[in-house]
DNA sequence: CGGTGAGACTAGAGCGCTCTAGTTTCCTGG
DNA sequence: CCAGGAAACTAGAGCGCTCTAGTCTCACCG
């Protein structure tokens, strides 16, 4: 099958004299506008396909002076930006717009991806998570319509789409107190981005169901590790039959440390996580945790990314998008042991 | 801050006039190619940084006519994927090539990456762990060059860079025979990719450690769920005091299962799984794994690209790189508890 | 039956680069 | 003092498309 590799590219003019016809019907076909009729668009389309033709990308973007595209730098090793670029590819169907990524690793910073992503002329760009400096994305907004996901932002002038971390902390709450928790623990993030927020939500709720002299707030974090060291803080002191962690990581490492220490989970203690990560739905785990809505989220972002890339610049005041998160039952909490 | 933004493109020419010299002459600066004098290339970079000049990417790329752009396809929720996609990005640097993602996830398959990254006009493909049918895979083969990693492909016209999977079992079995174990079992991935080949390994290596009797083979497969099941089989009949996994999914798994019915790990059953994944590295897993070089991997697959890109086309023969693996010794191993 | 206008189609000028084939400048040696 | 040649620089034709401003055809209407 080693047949005639790597043809001296088919172009339209190849196509347009096949059929018979001049380069911009070609185009007119291709782009599907008005302009030519159906025998002669039946026409070209055979041409095309006997030719295996496709329309170089690359000449299209130049020629119509946009490119349609959408650049999205997402981090490779985050499980939810996997998630969320899915939902991104998904929403940009049938928007006529494309998606060019990039990727954000441990050795490849986010200036890098934005670089090259605006070397191919992007008409917006979607940050995932972004850790860049406030200051350097606000910079960069002012080249280009700047769309930030899932990372709060107060009173800035780009456009950012996140969940409600305050929200979702007040339904981990909700939910161990329906099960008829009252003393609720919080294993926080400390500084970790949405930390703050979440620790708010945890506040907040208590104070509502009246269980604030109940609350009881422990330093974690976002690993494993963060859990197993906030585990001896949480069993030691005054007794706790349930805790909301930072995320599940966190919560992860909280339940191997309590389950090594001979604690039953759910039975003798309750542990929600935050984030549905992967390791949450693992069977050996099993976390009841919060999760986000990466669908809702990836199609607000992409609809402010187009309205901004299509309105005349600073037109629209930058708008701030909350989705609301869901909770997810699994098996790490239940009614408290009687005692 | 709300500048000027979206300036009118400041293109080559205006560099060129700001500069006072021809177009053809930043072409020149900007191509690092000789032809400008030191004084020149000076004015030219201050001119273009003065307007914020960066080059157009796609005009070049149509320009010479060559993209110099590599194609990657890469599972999005595949952790692996993302370490080669990394060291994809490593080694590309020095190269001159571009890299172009083009993701995969259950709601988007192959064969739309594929075609997104065709249109883009790649000179080449390397594509990550493909599902795709070994005939669709060779057609594509007959268009551009095409490098598969991670996956075996036997007797084929297209170049494949894999891990040694056959020398990777044969490690972890030489691993706990070294610690004392003996009665070593094998849980497989069934018909998974590359499980015949680790099954293969454990045999070979069994047979060569003069363990034959010892060699017990139990059907597994890919998942966590899989290695719980598996727990059964293992755990029941005859004594077993070491185990090698198909992976670290199945791998963790079994040993969830093991430690619910009260068995220590690693003090009353050693456990080796493979490809060290994400969750082989958590701390209450730290599973004893065999790690696949993503650097090697990628680093050859890329140069196969290149090699082809460049050399006329079948001008070489397909070639198959296979790359070693290496032990990671977490804390799932121990020589076997004394009786 | 000439005028009109919609529909089908084409010529050709970009888009922002690259690159070949020059032209000009200036040094060097005979 | 000039031939020769390297170094510095430029003109202009692409690359493969899009899109504006046409031209041509032909049905339809007053």
């Amino acid at each position: 099958m080693k047949s005639d590799r790597r043809p001296p590219n088919v172009t339209m003019a190849d196509v347009a004299e096949r059929a018979g016809v001049s380069r911009a019907l070609v185009s007119i076909v291709f782009r599907g506008v008005p302009g030519a009729s159906p025998a002669t668009r039946q026409r070209v389309m055979q041409a095309a396909q006997d030719l295996a033709y496709r329309p170089d990308q690359r000449a299209r973007l130049l020629g119509r002076n946009r490119s349609r595209t959408i650049g999205v730098v997402f981090g490779l090793h985050h499980e939810f930006h996997a998630e969320l670029v899915e939902a991104l590819y998904r929403s940009v169907e049938a928007t006529g717009y494309d998606l060019a990524l990039g990727a954000t690793a441990p050795s490849r910073d986010e200036r890098r991806a934005v670089k090259s992503l605006l070397d191919y002329r992007c008409e917006a760009l979607v940050l995932l998570g972004p850790t860049l400096r406030r200051a350097a994305i606000e910079e960069l907004a002012d080249r280009l319509p700047v769309v930030v996901v899932a990372r709060a932002m107060p009173r800035t002038s780009v456009d950012v789409v996140r969940t409600d971390d305050f929200g979702g902390a007040r339904m981990a709450v909700e939910h161990l107190a329906g099960l008829g928790h009252t003393s609720i623990t919080h294993v926080d993030g400390r500084r970790a981005p949405g930390a703050a927020e979440r620790r708010r939500g945890y506040h907040a709720a208590m104070r509502d169901l009246g269980l604030l002299s109940e609350t009881r707030l422990i330093a974690g974090g976002l690993t494993e590790n963060d859990g197993e060291r906030a585990a001896d803080d949480v069993l030691t002191g005054p007794p706790t039959t349930a805790v909301t962690a930072f995320n599940d990581h966190c919560a992860a490492g909280l339940i191997a440390a309590a389950r090594m220490r001979g604690l039953r989970v759910p039975a003798a203690l309750s542990v929600v996580g935050n984030d549905n990560s992967h390791i949450a739905s693992l069977t050996s785990v099993a976390l009841t945790t919060i999760a986000q809505d990466a669908s809702a989220l990836a199609g607000s972002a992409l609809g402010l990314a187009r309205a901004r890339a299509e309105a005349s610049p600073d037109k629209l005041s930058p708008s701030e998008i909350v989705v609301p998160p869901r909770l997810v039952v699994r098996h790490t909490t239940a009614a408290p042991q009687p005692p």
